[in-house]
DNA sequence: GTGGCCACCTACCAAATGGTAGACAAAATC
DNA sequence: GATTTTGTCTACCATTTGGTAGGTGGCCAC
């Protein structure tokens, strides 16, 4: 844990975006929690929408890495899409801040989402160009590649951030739970994208 | 087009809740839009909580009925399922406003989630119901029917609402592009759920 | 030890925000 | 015709917001 007052502001500002949303955090409410000076906020990063740059950039770069370390030896095939899925998930119960980000990002549309994108980007060609690969090799079900893309994306951090849904249905939040959703969305998967080959 | 006051306040409100979000919508912006003074809002509507109450009311009745109306004479089984895919999409393309202000009050959690969820809960009620019914019936595979309607609601919605995240697929929002969202979720959710028999 | 820089602070500020008070004209009620 | 009610307005107000200006203490180089 960095204890550089920049990085503590970072982690207060993405936990409070993430979470209240963008908007709904002001400079001064991030500073009261970390006990300084909305002007400390100020003095490290010029502006809220620059604080908003740094700390999707960090984010972003945070979320590429979960992805590379999750798709280590994860195999070929099918075993790839699980290991991304549990990458994901793994993130929810570790930091979920981080996909609470990513949902507000795209909430929030340019220039964040542009931002973002920039370091994702690889991610998504690789992503897609392998469900394009699958496909063809007959292992997986055709499908326009973007849109299983965005479906997938869709129903993975839908299972993992949209909380309040959760909770209308019944289900509570817990890391049980988080479980079980895991198990669920990967079955999900399987049988609507793998062929029985 | 109801061209009384109240109800003006209440498209434009709805409008910009949805586009921008809740705390980024002031009343100001919303007066000057309908070109009347903010104090007119004030007078129909208390304080602007009151006026996103007012919106989700509306809002959720009118969701309601949109799918009372998609599931008539829908038939059974699988039909239902699609019956009601169709009338999701069908108000994406009519009304985007009313699923774009779904995810903003999910977004925003309670109150205004659970006012939203009193009108929507009794859908929410027989959705999970029939889907229990189908898996037992063994129409479809066996999930845990909350986490399954979870993976539903987020893959249509997510479809239909995540513009940026479509973008950045580099797939343009036309309508003709819906179309093809469309037949593609209901492809998938055909796969993921329907059994051979 | 002193000059300069770094990190953080206090003191402000202009604009925007949700909301109140009350005037006023038109329309409805008697 | 007088009076009340309804709908909209102007005039304010307190608070909050992002941001500026400038000071101060500690630390490091010399």
């Amino acid at each position: 844990m960095a204890t550089g007052t920049s990085d503590r502001i970072l982690d207060a500002a993405l936990a409070s975006f993430g979470s209240r949303g963008y908007d709904a955090t002001s400079l001064d409410a991030v500073a009261k929690q970390l006990d300084i000076r909305k002007q400390t906020i100020l003095y490290w990063f010029p502006t809220k929408e620059a604080l908003l740059g740094s700390v999707i950039e960090r984010s972003a770069t945070e979320l590429a890495e979960a992805f590379e370390v999750g798709l280590e030896g994860a195999g070929e095939g099918w075993a790839k899409v699980e290991a991304v899925v549990r990458a994901v998930f793994r993130l929810a119960s570790r930091r979920p801040e981080l996909l609470a980000l990513v949902r507000e990002v795209a909430r929030l549309g340019p220039p964040a989402a542009t931002k973002m994108l920039l370091v994702l980007d690889p991610l998504v060609q690789r992503a897609s160009s392998f469900l394009e690969a699958e496909m063809t090799a007959g292992r997986m079900r055709r499908h326009d590649p973007r849109l299983l893309l965005l479906a997938i994306y869709s129903t993975v951090i839908g299972m993992v951030t949209e909380v309040e849904v959760l909770r209308a249905l019944g289900e509570e939040p817990t890391a049980r739970s988080l479980v079980r959703r895991r198990a669920d969305v990967l079955g999900l998967l399987r049988s609507a994208l793998k062929t029985e080959a």
